[in-house]
DNA sequence: GTAAGTGCAAAGGATTTGCAGGCGA
DNA sequence: TCGCCTGCAAATCCTTTGCACTTAC
């Protein structure tokens, strides 16, 4: 955690950008919910327990920070809100999401599925890729077991 | 033309929906433009230069109405606004897209590239697969081809 | 001292909703 | 006729911005 926190410092310095207490609690609040995929909000009101002095915007302008610098990634599921996800330490791509339709869960997959379909893909359309953005829908593990239990039942 | 509005008609019959004026004029717009990705407010630009009497919210709701039946698809490439593809006929899956970082094009790829990472994903997450979104960021090949130029000259 | 960073409130933009009127089956 | 559909305007929601104040170096 706190070598995260040393990490991320140093790459905003590095482009004359100051960690401040609102910027660490921001942060320390992605670090906490790693797994979850959270509106600005959402991170908002988790900073302000600790840190009730906090607005909103500087909320957003953390987070769009953090955008630019690649710490986190926007995300958009469709839902209206964009959602911050941290990016793994040292990953040149973004991690895959599987969105369940029934539940409305959200998993991800770390490891890169992609490889050989980008290779297909810079040389038949001739397009460099710099990043990508996937995401399955469908029913998730959960949601197929009780599926079948009621099917069962029938 | 004629023939795929008059499926979609039958589309929406079958759930007891019209295909009123309004809402003809509304894919009339989309089946034209099939190949750009259209906001919601340029579709009601376009329906309006041949309905002028139409009202935004007609729009909105049509378009949700066909992203309901699957005859279009709701994309978001983080630029806050929604933004509507028409479904090939009988594709049982989203086409992929490349978004140009430099001059913000976006071009459309029809071929399934997914189809072994599909089945990766079932049998490893025991995830059911209903459908995907895959974008890649980058740069184009118009863009690229700029830029050596510019490199050449240097 | 100065520039970057902040909080608040107001503005902005996209989308949705309430409602009265219209229209097609 | 009846209920779905529409247009308009107002409302709502998320996000950004203006501004005066604070803070760190």
């Amino acid at each position: 955690m706190e070598q995260r926190i040393e990490r991320i410092k140093k790459q905003l310095h590095s482009q004359s950008y100051k960690l401040t207490p609102q910027r660490e609690a921001t942060v320390r609040v992605l670090l906490e919910h790693e797994e979850d995929h959270l509106s600005a909000e959402d991170v908002y009101l988790l900073v302000k327990e600790k840190s009730p002095e906090i607005g909103l915007a500087t909320v957003y302008r953390t987070l769009e920070l953090l955008t630019e610098l690649k710490v986190v990634d926007k995300i958009n599921f469709g839902d209206g809100v964009s959602r911050y996800d941290l990016r793994q330490e040292g990953a040149t791509h973004f991690h895959h999401h599987l969105v369940c339709i029934e539940c409305g869960s959200v998993d991800e997959i770390q490891e890169d599925l992609l490889g050989e379909v980008e290779k297909t893909v810079e040389k038949r359309w001739e397009f460099k890729i710099k990043d990508h953005r996937l995401t399955f829908h469908g029913i998730c593990k959960q949601c197929n077991q009780k599926e079948n239990e009621t099917e069962e039942k029938v």
